[in-house]
DNA sequence: TTGTAAATAGCATAAATATGCGATTGCTGT
DNA sequence: ACAGCAATCGCATATTTATGCTATTTACAA
């Protein structure tokens, strides 16, 4: 189960990173391994997709924060243009919602930087070879977010509703027009009308689509 | 970042597995780090709720196919009364269902079994500190389910939809007006009436909301 | 070549929804 | 007894949506 060096063919690695110390470090650095070539480590992902069409990388480090394109963005054009490359998004801090966009753009890895080199490079072979690494409290992050969604951890704005409003809010997440609701419910149009001006102030949007969705995210079903 | 046993108290920690040799493999095992103290190990989980809220464990390691209660189940137990104690997942396979449904239940970590001791040993002190230990397969298989749920996947209806309509459904999703549809997609507010129109036929629905609600159901979020 | 579908867009009209400004009733807590 | 709030309605108006009809361009398959 060790991660060993794969002898047959090197790993095929681009680097992108705005910052010239990062490039030139992890160049040098990778050179001292036989099984990954740097192949190319540029400051900007303008040109992302030409680069990876043209030298098709086993992996990619992708810095997160980078001028013009930022690492989520090319990571969708990676993914989309040659999904069997794998991107490793280094990053500086563990934020939650660059965690969950860097994995919907389709990363593998998601590692913090000021990692040491040797987990570094023992990330490059386990995605070549089909792995997951992470940060462990990154990975808990993430179980967090994954349980959450999940689960549907609730609360919220929600709790401020009334009953009245709930269940007209319960009414609406069914897709029923206003009419609807009053009939279902027995009251007068603009009594509904009313529940949900109500419902919107307290939930800050202004429609009943944005209601419905904020209900369904934050809580029951 | 190395995971260093802890100095100050050791930890305390449960087994529930149904076989003596792992049960009494692990305590006889553990019983050479100072840091972790077997405090109990049980055949099954009938009295999980009794145990824990007795021995109060830091970390629980817990098999998931037990006889009578299984691990899933007992973690939930185990969640509710004790919610800090942490529960590592061992199992002999990578089981999709289970791996979501152990992370539902609250498990914080997933462990193979056949991980080598001094795998197991790390994962403990890790959870212990905070972190999140996974097999990097194991880590592979929650990034992608995460990332279905998070991306959306499946089937149905849905599909009908060119890929124009899912763009403008998505953007409903969003709770987008139409005008914010057009601007964001840049098209005329004319053209997300006609996209709507056919969403809304080949959906068979209705209205906005409505439609949004079944790809929320037909899960694409 | 012809036909069908998708994407674009416009015009018109009816219906639904959002929002502003009210009002009355009944309950609850101080 | 009075303040506050939930629940119930009304009216008015502006905006957004739903829907019917039409039309052009492009692309792809029969």
């Amino acid at each position: 189960m060790d991660v060993q060096p794969n002898i047959s063919k090197p790993i095929k690695l681009i680097i992108f990173d705005d910052s010239p110390d990062i490039r030139d470090g992890f160049t040098s650095l990778l050179k001292f391994y036989d099984d990954i070539d740097v192949i190319g480590a540029f400051p900007d992902a303008k040109d992302v997709k030409n680069i990876v069409l043209k030298l098709k990388p086993n992996v990619i480090l992708m810095d997160i924060d980078m001028p013009g394109i930022n690492g989520i963005e090319a990571t969708v054009v990676v993914k989309h243009y040659v999904p069997e490359t794998e991107v490793i998004i280094l990053s500086q801090f563990s934020d939650d919602i660059k965690v969950i966009n860097a994995i919907k753009a389709g990363a593998t890895g998601y590692l913090l930087k000021g990692s040491d080199t040797d987990k570094v490079v023992a990330s490059i072979r386990l995605v070549a070879e089909g792995g997951s690494p992470m940060n462990a409290w990154v990975a808990r992050e993430i179980l967090e977010i994954f349980r959450k969604t999940l689960t549907g951890s609730s609360g919220s704005e929600l709790d401020e509703l009334s009953d009245r409003e709930k269940e007209v809010l319960e009414c609406m997440c069914k897709g029923m027009s206003y009419k609807e609701i009053g009939t279902s419910l027995h009251i007068a149009v603009n009594t509904v009308r009313s529940h949900a001006r109500k419902i919107y102030e307290k939930l800050q949007v202004n429609s009943k689509t944005e209601a419905v969705l904020k209900a369904m995210h934050s809580k029951l079903l």
